[in-house]
DNA sequence: TGAACACTTGAATAACTATTCAAGTGTTCA
DNA sequence: TGAACACTTGAATAGTTATTCAAGTGTTCA
């Protein structure tokens, strides 16, 4: 027996060797946290919102978001930059997009644990 | 036809109000970020995927995430707060364990999103 | 070409928060 | 009871970031 620490010292043990035989490196831990990190602001989560009805522009987006031009755009670009909307250029405009379906799920998912935990 | 705001402005104006009418109240959007900000941490993020391998009191949880004990005490008080792990005493220890399906949904969603954009 | 439009970018500010260290609470057991 | 253990909490610091306003691209069309 190793030296105790807790009353349940042998499970914990095997728990904490099975996670950290699994747990992802640093820099994936990382990466997963970027993920949740950009989908955590307003701004961002009400724009991926919007397109999860479909392709918008700027403008548009502004709209539903209720925000600036400006706002939007910047974060638009951490959206962009984080792989989770696609621009394309439409003449003036610039279409957006969501890029990933894995994001699609996790928000869906907020939503249901949102209705699940209404009062 | 209404003013012209964009290229596709029919269909957009369409979306627009599509979104508009599902958009969750500004509320609600924020209970959804703070959700995706408490996993938005790699302490806190440590701790859950040590977790979703079974229940742990805090020293095995310093060992498994690498940190101190006050910092990984106070990120499960985030955890704990938000209804994201449930804590047990069991005599001097407290075992801490997954609340949420969800949650542990969304993070497998998030490693699976890691290893499909993984280079 | 150049004016108007659609969007992006940079810089500055203000607000938030993870970490650390020290001190505190709650539990057990000799 | 009190000493040791397991964990929590408070306060301070340092780092990050969303927003705003002003100035900047890139595209179209007369």
């Amino acid at each position: 027996m190793p030296n105790m620490y807790c009353e349940r010292e042998k499970e914990h043990l095997l728990t904490a060797q099975r996670a950290k035989e699994r747990i992802l490196s640093h820099t994936d831990v990382q990466k997963m946290c970027k993920i949740f990190h950009v989908l955590a602001d307003p701004t961002r989560m009400k724009i991926v919102l919007g397109l999860m009805n479909g392709e918008m522009c700027v403008y548009h987006l502004t709209d539903v978001c209720d925000g600036t031009e400006s706002g939007v755009s910047h974060q638009l670009r951490v959206l962009r930059d984080n792989g989770i909307v696609l621009a394309r250029r439409l003449g003036k405009n610039v279409e957006y997009s969501i890029a990933d379906n894995h994001v699609r799920e996790m928000v869906s998912l907020a939503v249901a644990h949102l209705a699940c935990v209404e009062d």
